[in-house]
This record gives C-alpha cells, sequence and structure tokens, in this order.
DNA sequence: ACCCAGGCGCATG
DNA sequence: CATGCGCATGGG
C-alpha cells in the first residue's frame, strides 16, 4: 500500500506545522478527532478554520466560549449540538486537569491515558485511540468503519468482531513484525493507508458486509 | 432526490 | 447484552 499510495502523512507533528498555523497541532488533532465523527473530512475543515480564525484553537479558549457561539464556529462539520458540548468536555477536563499543558497530559501510559479518555462523554474508543496515536504518539492502533470493512471483505477476521477484539489481531501482527520503537509510526501510517485504500477500492453499499474486494484492490494488497 | 462520511450515547427488547 | 436510532452538514 505505501508502494501504491505513498505516504499519507496524516496530522503532521512538527515545527512547521506550530509556525504556519499558530496553535499547538497537538490540540488541533484532539478536537478534529471529535469534529470528524461519522462526518466527512472535508466538512472538518471548515469547521477547523472557523476555530482558528477566532482564537478558539485552545483549551482555554473552548473552555470559556458560550455554548451559542461554539456551535455557530463547528457548524459545517455537522452534529454541532452534541459536538459542542463534547469540545467543551475535553477542553474543561484538559484545563482543570492539566493547566491545559499536553505534554503533561500525555506523559503517562497509553492505557491510563486511553481509560481516562472513554471516561469523558463524547469519547469511544475511535476516538480516543485516534488522539492517542496522532496526537500523542502513542502505540494505539485505530480501527475505523473502513478498516472493519476491509478486515470482513478479505477476510482477515470473523465478522463479528467488536472493536477490542480486531484490535487485539492488528497489534500482535504488528508487534511480531516490527521492534518497539517502530510500532507509533507504522501505526500512524497503516491506518492512513487503510483509509485511503477502502475509498479508493472499497465503498460502502448496501448489504456490502460480504461482498468481496475488486481485482483493484486486491492488486494493491 | 438520493447516498455517504475517519462515531457515540442512549433507549429498547 | 445487543441491536437500532438520532444527530446535521456538504459533496458526489
Amino acid at each position: 500500500m505505501l508502494n501504491h499510495f505513498g505516504h499519507q502523512h496524516w496530522w503532521p507533528i512538527n515545527e512547521q506545522y506550530h509556525e504556519i498555523h499558530g496553535s499547538d497541532p497537538r490540540f488541533e488533532i484532539i478536537i478534529g478527532a471529535i469534529l470528524t465523527q461519522n462526518t466527512a473530512w472535508s466538512n472538518v475543515e471548515k469547521a477547523l478554520e472557523r476555530l482558528r480564525e477566532h482564537h478558539a484553537l485552545t483549551a482555554e479558549s473552548i473552555a470559556h466560549l458560550t455554548l451559542r457561539t461554539l456551535k455557530n464556529l463547528i457548524q459545517p462539520s455537522g452534529f454541532f449540538n452534541q459536538k459542542a458540548q463534547r469540545l467543551k468536555t475535553i477542553s474543561s477536563h484538559l484545563l482543570q486537569e492539566y493547566q491545559a499543558n499536553l505534554t503533561f497530559f500525555f506523559s503517562r501510559d497509553a492505557p491510563t491515558i486511553r481509560r481516562e479518555l472513554l471516561d469523558l462523554n463524547g469519547i469511544g474508543p475511535e476516538t480516543a485511540d485516534s488522539i492517542l496515536l496522532y496526537a500523542g504518539d502513542k502505540p494505539a492502533f485505530v480501527i475505523d468503519a473502513y478498516t472493519r470493512r476491509i478486515s470482513r471483505r478479505l477476510p482477515l477476521t470473523a465478522s463479528t468482531e467488536s472493536y477490542d477484539e480486531l484490535q487485539g489481531f492488528f497489534v500482535e501482527t504488528l508487534q511480531k513484525r516490527y521492534p518497539k520503537d517502530q510500532l507509533v509510526p507504522v501505526y500512524q501510517e497503516l491506518h492512513a493507508l487503510m483509509v485511503e485504500l477502502a475509498k479508493n477500492y472499497c465503498r460502502a453499499t448496501p448489504r456490502c458486509d460480504q461482498c468481496p474486494l475488486t481485482r483493484s484492490c486486491k492488486k494493491v494488497l
């Protein structure tokens, strides 16, 4: 997939990104992970841009905005009533418990942070793992609708697997193949590549959970 | 006029 | 416990 699609460079965390956007990319990733819940990324970009224009890409600002203003800002990303509340919840949590210091927040092991995130209303397993992997550089493999679709149609696992079971399959397989210090970049790249693969060759159609992958899709694999 | 998108929480049986 | 449903927008 890497040969076919090239690097996906999702959420690059580097100095350059920080300079250009003037906000902590880790916080943007946290916000983006919530805004993209069952939503096209193009819509999330519109919402992020509006937040950036209003200097509302920090935990402090979001925690202090009125709910009404926040809903208006993120309106293009859909589900804005629930998502505005969810952004408030995570921002207030980071502010009150960690003084909005993300280095402090991420300075613990992944399972601890994961449990803490799952306790917040509006953060489920995928959102938690996306935050851990792409904002925290923590080894948390992300399972999403695309990953699940490909896994079912190959098939890689039984079709009744839970989130944790499917994640376990990927983690065990990858841990055997890569040294520990390579897992984070491998998780980041592989997840992004599977999304790209599914977008190109494995789009959702009604009652298509068992339909075979196309030949061109298998060729890439 | 449809269908789809990088889920989640809550209400039912 | 496990499905089902509502949430809302913009692009194909």
